[in-house]
DNA sequence: CCTTTATCTAAAGTCACTGTAGCTTATCAA
DNA sequence: TTGATAAGCTACAGTGACTTTAGATAAAGG
């Protein structure tokens, strides 16, 4: 029986981290001791490290979940967990894409300040002008 | 006088982000009608041009707020706009080069899986054992 | 005047956690 | 057995940058 803080230790997960993925239902409910304290088997390490590893690639929590709902059924097609994991690079390159395009203006921008007064400061400037901008960079966020 | 759905369309920010600006001190209070109504000048679209170019670009809030009040005090030197904006180059290529570790990662996920039943699913398989993966991917968050 | 469109406030919801306060339980040495 | 310390507990607020919702009021055009 593994306390909280060894699955914590374990998986690098904070402690808080995983008594929130019980409470969203992404982990099951742990036995408790006399005093109230969870206790956990192999297989919710397990469970909490494949959580883990996920993320770390980026899937969403309820892309997460779908995974974790397709590992626990193994009779099944292995298409739909290629479909989620196709949509995450997808997704995955669309970003780069993105990121990259930035990437191109930022180093435009700081290339070209020459350290006068904030009056001709480029990178100023074209942050106040859109239309001097190379490249399309519409939607926020990454 | 612009009304706050002028200042959307013009900008392609939401309305109720607007006055979330407004709410954060990001842009000035609005002068208001007789009905309570908020209106606008010009230098008030500027400014949200500006906000929501600098969003497009990656800056966070705070940065933003930092480079609005260079850009109110011409009379400083640049240096410290570069620096803001240099910071940002950074992050954006930090981003890219983790993003780019998950997408090499996804891609060899994907490619070895052959369809087969979820019992030999390579994705999951890869998901459920860490010491599979052939990249570095430690950090959570893009 | 009436209808439609635009705007208002206030509050809650999003995602995936993280942090805090104020307790209680478990463990180990003395 | 005691007492210190570490680990755990609940409940709730906070993060960033908004978005959504509900219910009410204002403005504009015919």
């Amino acid at each position: 029986m593994l306390a909280i803080g060894t699955l914590s230790r374990k998986t690098g997960t904070k402690v808080q981290t995983i008594r929130y993925y019980e409470q969203i239902g992404l982990m099951n409910e742990a036995g408790r001791t006399s005093g109230g304290q969870r206790r956990y088997y192999e297989k919710d390490l397990d469970r909490l490290a494949f959580i883990r590893h996920s993320r770390q690639l980026g899937f969403s929590l309820d892309s997460i979940r779908e995974l974790l709902d397709l590992s626990d059924n193994p009779a099944q097609s292995c298409a739909e967990a290629d479909s989620i994991a196709r949509r995450q690079l997808r997704q995955v390159e669309q970003r780069i894409k993105r990121l990259q395009a930035l990437k191109k203006e930022l180093k435009r921008m700081v290339a070209e300040c020459d350290g006068e007064s904030v009056a001709e400061c480029k990178v100023l400037e074209v942050l106040r002008d859109h239309s001097e901008c190379l490249t399309n960079h519409d939607e926020i966020g990454a």
